[in-house]
DNA sequence: AGCAAAATTGACAGCGTTGTCATGAATGGG
DNA sequence: CCCATTCATGACAACGCTGTCAATTTTGCT
């Protein structure tokens, strides 16, 4: 009755002592090789190396985490903006994930919600993860970010405005490419230029009317009060918008909005108002989702490179998450104004006199 | 020079000894009480819970997971379908992980890379998660399946159809639902009605056809070779659907396809046509999304409760994966048919003689 | 009251790594 | 050729929990 083979059900987990054991080392000097530390002689490297391979050996992230007292982890925290920008800012931050052994750690909240701030300190202090990046709106969230200071929890903000100088983010210029999309529209030709407004919480989109505000006075053109309408960036809130704008005794002649989702609601509302787009009225979005492309006229709109601002922000966290509170850093990422077809010249008869 | 506090700069984690300490019980009581099992006097439970509350302690998730094998994640395997289906179907799992303070790992892929298995092989062994959930199409994925049940590596799929009684899968009755709506398309009056096919490596649309095909036959209505178009899931993929089959000699009066991403695109073309809908051409899709309301007319499509089958699926990933591989069930979640304004009766014009 | 069974609690050994520190070997300069 | 460095390696103690098992107390019956 030997023990050779047998019903050898369950053999437990391979560990670094059988890789030791195989490449006749201590455990000490596989750690050093798995974590690529220096200090060891090429040929010991090799037999360790070899050991690995030949045992099809892999590290207990778990094990690793605990000894080390970091979790590779990093937490995205969002409020359901639209599923395109979601999925963007995850493809970004996962890319950078990758590279460098990280996990991800979702969490969707929502931007009121007055407990989030002790959720994602509890998460922390649970180990769940290293850092958190925070995405627009919350990345405005004075009591979160408050929060996240004060118990030293290492955080990026993926945020527009580039005025603060304080905690690490990464920001586009949202403020003058919309004041470019504006000299666009008034370079076309257009007087009469409303704009659709994004939701009220949003502190970003508030940024993009004050971009096209300050462009609209700098080319000295008024903007009446009627001609700016409060949108909740949704599709919905769009036509809705579109509905009092072009209802106006006097519409303009071009509607930009504050993102594509509504502009898309404007393009709907107008074209079954029967107006000749782009010709009667011209239509600018933001953000230049896939839906640009699936309306007609096709949208002009500001691209954003969300995935490469997300990758920018994860990268940051990670390389400074292990040493504690991340440093005040700006990183701009430029968004730009892409011309289709949505954009025109007004024809005449709706031109200004 | 007293020490009492002064520059204390850096003080260590809590752990489940200063809570001990404090509630004068041992660790092992505390641990007791962290996870609610049995045995433990009300009265010292109180206490407990009373000294974290005071200490705010916060037990460590990596230890934790050391000590019990157990990491708390589960992980979502995808390959890039549409960001909304992504969104929908996180939402799903992350209600379920929420419950039970499980965490989510994503990880993107490709239907056809050979090395996905190694890779989700590998994550389990390193302890990254407990369990995986495949979705489609990789849930079709035989190379994949096959190495997780070999590597005995907990998965459960989500995937259509309702044959297989293998393994662990929440599925959705396509194929019936999807002649349904061909029933309800032949009932308008339709006769001559053709198919836009989604991707070819996507077996879960491959059904969607089946389930067409049996539906006509069963009207006993022809499908003619040139009235199923190979489409890819893609809005232009349908628009390009859409040339070729309103381009025929004798073109349908109805076209379904196979997601609602191609029948918008089907809607754009016709529309370019000058083809009134839904008077001229009833359009139907597939999914239910937003898109369905964004466009004019408004789409007809099927709604499948993706987020409730992906909270169902880890649901059962997270009750079976703590003891082995998960025990093969079907769990069938039915979809249903909405009609819009896009499928109508066929003008008499255009009606068969 | 007396005893078996059940409830309650704690001691202690893991879990599989990395960090610290000590030890011995190799290297370099005068 | 000697001594001070630097390199290479290992022993062993954390890391902060849970699992096992034994010890003690309480409970339920007769």
């Amino acid at each position: 009755m030997t023990e050779s083979n047998g019903a050898a059900s369950h053999r437990s987990r391979l560990t670094i002592e059988d890789v030791a054991a195989l490449a006749r080392v201590s455990i000490k000097t596989v750690s050093r090789v798995i974590n690529d530390e220096p200090n060891v002689k090429q040929e010991t490297r090799d037999r360790v190396l070899e050991a690995i391979r030949r045992l099809d050996y892999r590290p207990s992230r778990v094990a690793r985490s605990l000894a080390s007292r970091q979790v590779f982890v990093i937490g995205l925290l969002y409020d359901n903006p639209s599923p395109y920008y979601i999925y963007n800012v995850q493809a970004g931050v996962l890319k950078a994930c990758e590279q460098r052994g990280y996990d991800l750690l979702l969490h969707p909240t929502t931007f009121g919600n007055a407990r989030t701030p002790e959720e994602i300190v509890t998460l922390h202090g649970q180990s769940r993860f290293d850092g958190v990046l925070l995405t627009p709106p919350l990345s405005d969230m004075e009591a979160l970010t408050a929060a996240l200071r004060e118990q030293r929890v290492p955080f990026v903000l993926i945020a527009p405005g580039v005025e603060l100088e304080t905690d690490a983010r990464v920001c586009t210029n949202d403020e003058a490419v919309v004041a470019e999309m504006t000299r666009h529209l008034v370079g076309l030709g257009h007087r009469r230029i409303a704009f659709v407004a994004g939701h009220p919480d949003h502190l970003a989109v508030g940024k993009r009317l004050a971009g096209f505000l300050s462009a609209m006075r700098e080319a000295g053109l008024p903007v009446p009060a009627e001609y700016v309408a409060q949108g909740y960036n949704s599709f919905e809130s769009g036509e809705a918008a579109a509905r009092r704008l072009l209802g106006l005794p006097n519409p303009p002649t071009a509607i930009f909005a504050a993102n594509d989702e509504m502009a898309a609601g404007v393009i709907k509302v107008a074209r079954s108002l029967g107006i000749d787009l782009p010709r009667e009225l011209s239509v600018a979005g933001f953000d230049d989702t896939p839906m640009t492309a699936q309306v007609w006229p096709a949208l002009s709109s500001v691209r954003q490179p969300i995935a490469r601002m997300a990758e920018m922000a994860a990268s940051m966290l990670i390389e400074a998450a292990a040493s504690g509170p991340v440093p005040p850093t700006r990183q701009l990422i430029p968004s730009e104004v892409v011309v289709r077809e949505s954009t025109a010249p007004p024809a005449r008869s709706s031109a200004d006199h």
